[in-house]
RNA sequence: GGGGCUGUAGCUCAGCUGGAUAGAGCGACGGUUUCCUAAACCGUAGGUCGUGGGUUCGAGUCCCGCCAGCCCCGCCA
């Protein structure tokens, strides 16, 4: 409805204009703001939008509100192409006006949006081809390689993606970035690990399999912690490993080859797609990266390590907070490469990646660690004029205890586990209803939809939720048939494909469009907000409004569905309502599919 | 000590640039099925929006103080 919310704006500017242009020039008067204040009204009794702006207005005009509301809808009753659009205005309360959209209108967008692939969402720039619009750089996800990928990378990984398949969808280029921790001091530990118990590794990659690296991990780590001689080898590795040796640059790639497969499996589970650039993928960029900051001249040694002093930050002892970029022992550390890789990002095309806007998604423990890398990059100029950098933060993953989520025994969860159990209790749920209701399903159908609401579900509940707050993690709550979850939504959708099986053409072409019932109208309502929804989601990157919209929609179909038949009523009522429920079987699939989920036609 | 985030119904949470009587789900209690999947729908009960000030015609929302919880604070990411 951004449309006809637009149209509406502008004819109450010209009102107002009208009404009040002379009486805010008077001289020496300060301006008068003569903002609408169009925003979409708080409750249905008060029609589809309403105007604060005659509340605002009192004081600087010495008017009483509805005095002033009353001017102002003269003026709008006397615009005919006013009166095409809304019904006439009710001034109400202290001086809100009322605006009611005719139905004519609202049927006429709803012929627009059966015709709309887009659904009325409109491309960010419809005039530029895709190539011209600006790159978005998503970076999110992000393990570490020999490390469990857990419920932390679930988050960022599901908002990550969600937030990349909006801004795609809306027409930007979106660059998913995979920065894997893919680097570090670890690596010496776990090559000298790897020459130690299997050799032969080196020579044939294929010959080993590594196992579980999580497991290989803690051995080196144990071996690490125990044998000083392992440790002093461990240390020799790592200088290797950044002087380039060939056989220990084979060894790094093996240990990172054999992760990516796990992480892989996650991936292609969870449906998400991300191009992997790690952190050695800056290795060549860290010295120009000090040497650039020194030229700026930002940069401090201090205790023989090189950083950039922020003024407005304070340590413990109340002095300036360094952002250390160079180890004392010559070493890079995380927020160089952090600085590599928005110098890179940012960076004109063949050399960097052109970025508009980047857009980092990590837990929200990182915030200072971000606020001073970002701060040092605008000093440095690396950030262009009219880009952005934003962090987004996510709060942590709790167990029902209200506690960081972990196994009984006390360890973290592995996520390829907690994904499993979801399918699991998906599919042991799905076997009672089947069991109860007496269906006879085959194994394929059960595997199917059981996994569909099992993942479903785990996106739902993390993508449901302001992504600032901490998140209770519970698979009861998740997969619970009813309230705010994502059986509840898939479950809307499936009674709209149960409406075609039965007989409803929901693709025939529609004549006449007519409408009778409350129903039906909060049905529509809802259904033309999808697109305001969708630039919201853009612009503040919070997935859960969409959630929000989504269930609502949920909600008011199945009030409908539970009142309105529509297979068993004339023409053309019956086209009418089969247009609705195809149009919300469209916008749920739409709006799931930009959360990462999938459909389903029965379950 | 400094910084960040959070505090809304018994529980889990919404609340969009400040706007009309603060919303939803779960749980509790009560009702609905010869009809497109009841994995649904309807109703009832339940709140000094942590607290004290301030700004404003108007504050859950903005500003300041305080309290509580979580997180971060020099060579890990």
């Amino acid at each position: 409805m951004i449309s006809l919310s637009n149209a509406l704006e502008e004819k109450l500017k010209a009102a107002l204009e009208k009404a009040f242009s002379v009486a805010s020039e008077p001289a020496g008067s300060a301006r008068i703001s003569l903002d609408p204040q169009l925003v979409t009204a708080s409750k249905p009794e008060f029609g589809d939008f309403q105007a604060n702006c005659a509340l605002a207005l009192a004081k600087s005009l010495k008017e009483s509100p509805r005095a002033i509301a009353s001017l102002i809808v003269d003026q709008l009753n006397a615009d005919k192409s006013f009166l095409r659009l809304c019904e006439p205005p009710q001034i109400a309360g202290p001086g809100f006006i009322n605006f009611t959209i005719r139905s004519e209108c609202l049927i006429e967008e709803l012929r627009k949006r059966l015709i709309d692939k887009r659904l009325g969402v409109h491309l960010v720039d419809e005039a530029l081809p895709r190539e011209k619009l600006g790159t978005v750089v998503v970076d999110f996800s992000s393990p570490n390689i020999a490390k469990e990928m857990h419920v932390g990378h679930l988050r960022s990984t599901i908002i990550g993606d969600s937030i990349s398949r909006v801004l795609e969808f809306r027409g930007y280029r979106v660059l998913r970035l995979n920065h894997i921790g893919d680097w570090g001091t670890q690596f010496g530990m776990l090559i000298t690990y790897l020459k130690d118990v299997a050799p032969e590794a080196l020579e044939r990659p294929d010959a080993v399999d590594l196992g579980d690296l999580v497991v290989f991990y803690r051995k080196a780590k144990q071996r690490f912690d125990e044998d000083s001689l392992f440790q002093k080898n461990a240390r020799e590795e790592v200088v290797r490993l950044q002087r380039g040796e060939t056989l220990s640059k084979k060894a790094w790639g093996l240990i990172c080859h054999q992760s990516r497969r796990e992480f892989q499996k996650i991936y292609d589970q969870l449906d998400v797609q991300l191009t992997e650039r790690g952190e050695s993928f800056y290795n060549p960029l860290l010295h120009k990266v000090v040497n650039d900051l020194d030229d700026c001249g930002l940069l401090v040694v201090d205790s023989g390590a090189k950083c950039v002093f922020l003024e407005e930050t304070f340590g413990k002892d109340g002095k300036a907070l360094p952002v250390i970029v160079q180890k004392s022992d010559g070493g890079f550390n995380y927020a160089t490469t952090d600085l590599a890789a928005i110098r890179y990002r940012f960076g004109e095309v063949p050399e960097g990646d052109g970025a508009q806007r980047v857009i980092y998604v990590t837990d929200a423990g990182q915030a200072n660690h971000f606020s001073g890398v970002f701060e040092v990059a605008r000093r440095a100029k690396w950030i262009p004029p009219d880009c952005n950098l934003e962090h987004v933060p996510f709060g942590l993953v709790q167990g029902e205890d209200g506690k960081k989520l972990k196994t009984r025994s006390g360890e973290t969860i592995r996520l390829r586990d907690l994904l499993d159990e979801a399918i699991q209790r998906a599919k042991v749920d799905l076997c009672r209803r089947l069991d109860e209701e007496g269906r006879q399903e085959d194994e394929t159908f059960i595997e199917q939809v059981s996994a569909t609401v099992g993942l479903a579900a785990v996106k739902y509940a993390d993508l449901s939720q302001n992504r600032i707050t901490n998140y209770q993690f519970s698979f009861d709550r998740m997969l619970a048939l009813q309230g705010n979850t994502a059986p509840y939504l898939l479950y809307a959708f499936v009674r709209i494909a149960g409406i075609a099986r039965k007989g409803g053409d929901l693709q025939a072409h529609i004549d006449k469009i007519e409408f009778n019932q409350d129903e039906e109208w909060a049905l529509l309502k809802q259904l033309l907000r999808f697109d305001e929804v969708i630039v919201q989601v853009e612009e503040e990157l919070l997935p859960n409004r969409l959630c929000n919209y989504l269930f609502e929609l949920s909600q008011t179909f199945n009030r409908f569905y539970d009142q309105i038949p529509v297979l068993k009523v004339e023409e053309p009522i019956r086209s009418s309502r089969l247009a609705i429920c195809r149009l919300t079987a469209d916008t749920l699939k739409l709006g799931l599919g930009l959360l990462g989920i999938p459909t389903l036609e029965r379950m």
